[in-house]
DNA sequence: GGCAGTCGGATTGTCGGACAATGTAGCCGC
DNA sequence: GCGGCTACATTGTCCGACAATCCGACTGCC
């Protein structure tokens, strides 16, 4: 840190590979190439950069993994759009590995629920309620079984997050969210009325995007966080702990 | 659609290379490798896995732009912590071609920014406090710059996110902040005085960061989203516009 | 004409081997 | 102990090859 200011950057050269999957990215960012568009063969990308399939194959595999590139049944490469999941999967196990605590996930949940209920509220479709109501009603044919009952609170709060018609808020969203669900989890194995309080939780919200009220949303986005922030403590979990190894237990055999 | 239900479900036989990179994946977020950790030669990992050294390349390759594993300058191999930057860059890009909106944007960065504010004032350091008067400092002396304040701006909010000590706040608002630089800039260009107005915003955050006063924190958030919404329309945008052209005009020649 | 079966070309996944460039470690001489 | 030299290890890139699979065309049959 007391050397002399650096006034030279590092000479590096990038290595062919990277070179071509920076090239195929500048096409498809800049709007050259879209979704959807065949990439064309290995045979031809080699032809236009002039390096080794081998080297055109891992340019290609950088980006496979991000999703800007995809293969289709055939395994023919496509120009793909990379979706929310893939992207919310990757964030939260990145937090995961950092360590963040279950008070990091609460304090961020809160706000970022609140928001998105009442964007819900503004923008909610009927058809979307509808789908709200049938988890709902799944909900009550599975309260006794702590893993289901997450999974479809996780799928409640997408919907929700969906509702908003904001897909800003939702790519914010999504990574603490997935997070959520293996806490949920724990919460219900341990608090018997946790599921039967979730599920009244989950129809306060519904009545209050039929009704389009704001101040009920807030209010009940508020009560149902909390009774999860509680439940994790009654747990006898502590709120600075960490998350990775909860979240590592009950992701086991995620495929 | 009408289709009988489809009783059998696609035989896919994941290939060798996506295998070693989940083989691997699973060390990482399992904990048995840890961030740092020297991942080994290709040659070893060609050993381990019993195939030739091109697949375990690519497997390597799939890993490497997600962050999970990273060279050094002698271009061996480690385990590396996945960070915020890469995901936001990776985020802000899908949402992009998502051709998001304007108003998704401002809709989404506004709650995002209270949230961050208020728990930048519960936790806030002397040191941050420090850095975010000097950035204030720097931007005096650039005010006529657009894309110069626009930088700033960017980094005094980047600033309040690691005061706010929430990690997963800091990643949920960082794919969005990076959305706003480029509309940042448009909006200075246009209006002339929106760089002093910009400046005492910053500077009542840091007052209101001082006196832990959370309401004039809000407050001036408001006033500072507020202020870059109504720039963006002076300027003759549409708020429901993707903001694609725009961040695409301006981000071009970023490496 | 519609349909199943067959065939050949095209494409990907995987392999083995090769070599230059570069980084590392050990040895040497001083 | 230190700088320089050398041998080795490792990565980046290339080449050529082959099996498995996909796809389209062609065929013959009804």
């Amino acid at each position: 840190m007391s050397q002399a200011p650096a006034r030279f950057s590092r000479i590096a050269s990038t290595p062919a590979y990277r070179q071509v999957a920076e090239a195929i990215e500048r096409d498809i960012v800049g709007g050259r190439l879209r979704a959807g568009d065949p990439l064309g063969t290995e045979a031809e990308l080699v032809r236009q950069f002039g390096v080794n399939r081998s080297t055109v194959r891992e340019g290609i595999r950088l980006l496979e993994q991000g999703g800007l590139v995809r293969r289709d049944a055939s395994r023919r490469l496509w120009v793909g759009l990379p979706h929310y999941e893939r992207l919310a999967s990757r964030a939260s196990r990145a937090l995961v590995l950092h360590q963040v605590t279950f008070r990091e996930l609460y304090e961020a949940a809160l706000p970022l629920q609140i928001a998105t209920i009442e964007q819900a509220i503004e923008h909610a479709t009927p058809e979307l309620i509808e789908q709200l109501e049938e988890n709902i009603a799944r909900t009550e044919q599975v309260l006794g079984e702590p893993d289901r009952v997450a999974a479809l609170d996780s799928e409640f709060h997408s919907l929700i997050g969906r509702a908003s018609g904001n897909r800003v808020l939702q790519l914010a969203r999504e990574p603490s969210e997935m997070l959520v669900l293996p806490t949920t989890e724990l919460v219900l194995r341990h608090v018997k009325e946790g599921a039967g309080r979730l599920q009244h939780a989950h129809r306060m919200y519904v009545d209050a995007l039929r009704r389009r009220d704001k101040e009920a949303g807030r209010l009940w986005a508020r009560r149902h966080l909390e009774d999860w922030r509680k439940g994790f403590e009654r747990a006898g979990r502590d709120l600075d702990e960490p998350i990775d190894r909860i979240y590592l237990r009950l992701s086991r055999g995620a495929s």
